[in-house]
DNA sequence: CTGAAAGCGCTTACAG
DNA sequence: CTGAAAGCGCTTACAG
C-alpha cells in the first residue's frame, strides 16, 4: 500500500519547475503567452511528477464542472442507451463528461435525482421525462439555477424549452398506411394504457384510417398493461380468443411486436402469410423471426443533436427556442405482406 | 433572460441567518451540534434562499468528488447497460453519481479516457476492459492516483486488483453438458475469433466432450468474424454448405445463436425438432422465437456487487483482495430439446 | 456552543 | 513576459 500520497498540484509543479503557479496555469491552458523557455521547464516538470490537473479546483473557480447529466426512465432500455450514446458521442468531443440518472418512470425518484444533480451544478442536463406529471416543476427548479436543459421525448404542451421529440403520430400514420396500401382492412392497433406516446400513435393509426375514408372497428384497438412482450401476449390471446379478426397488427413498439409475434406463433398462425405485423422503434427489428418491418426511431442521432443544441446553449448562445420534430423512418423486412387474394 | 445571477453561496445563508457560515455548514452537515435556535434561522435562510450546497466545492475541501466513473467498451451493449444499472443503484444510495465512458475496445480510446476521467479525480473507477492488450498500464495509471478500482469483465492473469467476472468455462461446460444428455453428439461449438471471452466458453465446450469420454470433431468448432447475428448467419450457411452434419448448436453468445436461429429458418431447418440452440448470456432470449435457451448472466448483480466493493475500498477497507467468480445460469426454454430418436 | 481564519487546487485580474 | 495575491464555495482545526 502506498502512503496516503497527495497527487502533485499545480504549486508542486510550480515549485520543481521554478517558476510561479500563473505561469503553469498560463501552459497548460495555453491562454497567454510564456516564453519557450519556461514553458519546457513546465513541460518537464509535469512529466517528471505524472501531474494531471485537478478539474474540480478548476471548475471551482471557473464556475464549470465539464459535466452534464441525462436523466431518463431507465438505461437497460435500448432506446435511452442509445440515446445516451449519441449524448456522450458529442459531449466527450468537447470534454464534458455524462452522468446518468435513472427515474424508473417516478416522480419521487425524479425530484430525488433532481435534488443530487443541482448539487453537482452540471453546466448542463438533458431530459428525458415526458411522462411525468410534474415535468414542469422540474423544469422550473432547473431553470433556477440557470443551468441549459434540452429535453427529450418532451409532452407537447411544454413550451420556452429547447426539446427534441419523435413524431409519433405522423410516424403511426406512415406505418398504418403501408399496412393499409398492402390491401389490410383489420388491422389490430396494438398499443398501452396511460401511455402518452401510445396514444399518439393511435391517433395516427385513426388518421390513416380517416384519409383512406375508412371507418375504425374500436374493437380492433387493443391496449396492453404495459409494453413487455408477455402483455402484448396477453392481449392478442384475448383477441383471438374473442373472434376477433385481423390480417395485421400495428404494434406501437417493437417490444410489443414481439409478443404478438409469440403469441400468433404459438396459435399456429403465420406471420406474415396469415398475419402481417407491424413494429415500431426498431429496437427489436434485428432479432425477431420473421424480421419485424418496423418504424425506425434514430435515437442516436436524437441523442447527439440534443447535445448538440445543449452545447450551443452552454456557450451561451441564446437564440430563439429550437424544436425539433424527428421522423421515423420505415423499415421494410420480412414480417409484412400484401393480403391474400381469397380465390 | 435571467441576470447573470448567481446561485446563493453558505456566505449568503450565513449572512441572512445571521451566523457564521462555520454554523451554516455545520447543521448541513450535522456534524457538529448547535442551537436548536440558529439551526432554525439556519433552515429559515436555506428556504428562503432556495440554498442547495455546491459539492464541487465541497468535494475539494473534502478530496471527495462524490462521483465514480464506469468505463466499458459501449452503453448500447445490453450487457453492459446492466451492469450500469446495478452500479447505479448501489451508488446512488451512497449519494455517488456515476459517469460513463465508452471505449468501443479500442485502446486508443480507453487511455484517452482514462486521461479525461483522471482529471475529474473520481472516488473510484470501475472498469471492464477485460480485451484490452494494455489493461495493466491503465491499472497502474489508475494506481498512481490511489483511486479505488474493481475489474469487472478481468482477464484472469492479472491480479492483485478486485475483479468480478463471469465463470466462462464452467458456464459453457454445463451448457454443452446439458446438450449431450440430451443425447446430441453433433454440437456446432459457434464462438468468435480473436475473442478471450469465446475461447474460454470454447475450453467449456471441450472439456464437457471430454468428460464423456467423446471426442472432438474440429469441424464442428466454428469461428465467426465477430458476435454480430449477421456472422453468425454466415457461419452457419458455410457449414451447411460443406455439408457438416449437426443436431445442436451451442452459440457463445445469444447474439451469435440469433444469427443462428435466422440462418436455420432461412434453409427451412426446424429448431428444436431438428437442430437445438442453445445461446449464452441471456441478453436476447426473451425476444427470438422459439424462445432461447441459455445461460444466463447476472449482469445487473455483477453491477451491484462490483459497486458493494469499490464503495467498501473507497470507505478505506483494506482487507486482502477480492475475487468473485460469478456462475451463469441455465435457462430451459424452447430451443432446445432431446434428439429425435431416428426409427 | 459558536466564530474567525486558513486552506483545498485552481484561474485571473493587477502590477511591474 | 511573468509573478504575487485574491478568490471560487466549501470544511475544519483553533480559539474563546
Amino acid at each position: 500500500m502506498q502512503k496516503k500520497e497527495r497527487t502533485p498540484t499545480i504549486k508542486d509543479v510550480a515549485k520543481r519547475a521554478g517558476v510561479s503557479v500563473a505561469t503553469v496555469s498560463a501552459v497548460i491552458n495555453r491562454n497567454r503567452f510564456v516564453s519557450s523557455e519556461l514553458v519546457e521547464k513546465v513541460f518537464k516538470a509535469i512529466q517528471e511528477l505524472g501531474y494531471h490537473p485537478n478539474r474540480i479546483a478548476r471548475g471551482l473557480k471557473k464556475r464549470q464542472s465539464f459535466n452534464v447529466v441525462y436523466i431518463i426512465p431507465d438505461i437497460t432500455n435500448p432506446i435511452f442507451a442509445s440515446v445516451t450514446r449519441g449524448i456522450q458521442d458529442v459531449m466527450e468531443k468537447s470534454c464534458y463528461d455524462v452522468s446518468i440518472y435513472n427515474t424508473d418512470f417516478s416522480d419521487k425518484k425524479l425530484f430525488h435525482q433532481l435534488t443530487n444533480v443541482l448539487e453537482n451544478r452540471p453546466d448542463g442536463i438533458i431530459l428525458s421525462a415526458w411522462h411525468s406529471p410534474e415535468i414542469k416543476r422540474a423544469i422550473s427548479l432547473i431553470q433556477q439555477f440557470n443551468i441549459p436543459l434540452v429535453l427529450v421525448h418532451a409532452p407537447r404542451n411544454v413550451e420556452g424549452i429547447d426539446a427534441i421529440f419523435v413524431d409519433d403520430e405522423n410516424g403511426a400514420f406512415e406505418a398504418v398506411n403501408y399496412l393499409l396500401r398492402l390491401g389490410h382492412r383489420k388491422v389490430l392497433s396494438l398499443g398501452v394504457k396511460n401511455s402518452t406516446t401510445s396514444s399518439l400513435r393511435e391517433a395516427g393509426y385513426r388518421k390513416a384510417f380517416k384519409k383512406m375514408g375508412l371507418s375504425i372497428e374500436e374493437k380492433l384497438v387493443l391496449k396492453s398493461d404495459s409494453f413487455a412482450p408477455q402483455s402484448a401476449c396477453l392481449s392478442i390471446y384475448k383477441a383471438l380468443k374473442s373472434n376477433i379478426n385481423f390480417t395485421a397488427v400495428f404494434a406501437h413498439s417493437d417490444s410489443l411486436a414481439v409478443g404478438a409475434l409469440e403469441a400468433l406463433n404459438d396459435r399456429g398462425i403465420q406471420v406474415p402469410e396469415e398475419v402481417s405485423v407491424m413494429g415500431f422503434d426498431g429496437t427489436y427489428s434485428f432479432c425477431t423471426l420473421p424480421r419485424l418491418s418496423t418504424m425506425l426511431i434514430p435515437n442516436y442521432e436524437m441523442g447527439k443533436k440534443a447535445a448538440e443544441i445543449l452545447l450551443k446553449r452552454i456557450a451561451g448562445n441564446s437564440s430563439g427556442v429550437i424544436r425539433e420534430e424527428i421522423k421515423p423512418r420505415i423499415v421494410i423486412q420480412k414480417s409484412t405482406q400484401a393480403t391474400q387474394k381469397k380465390p
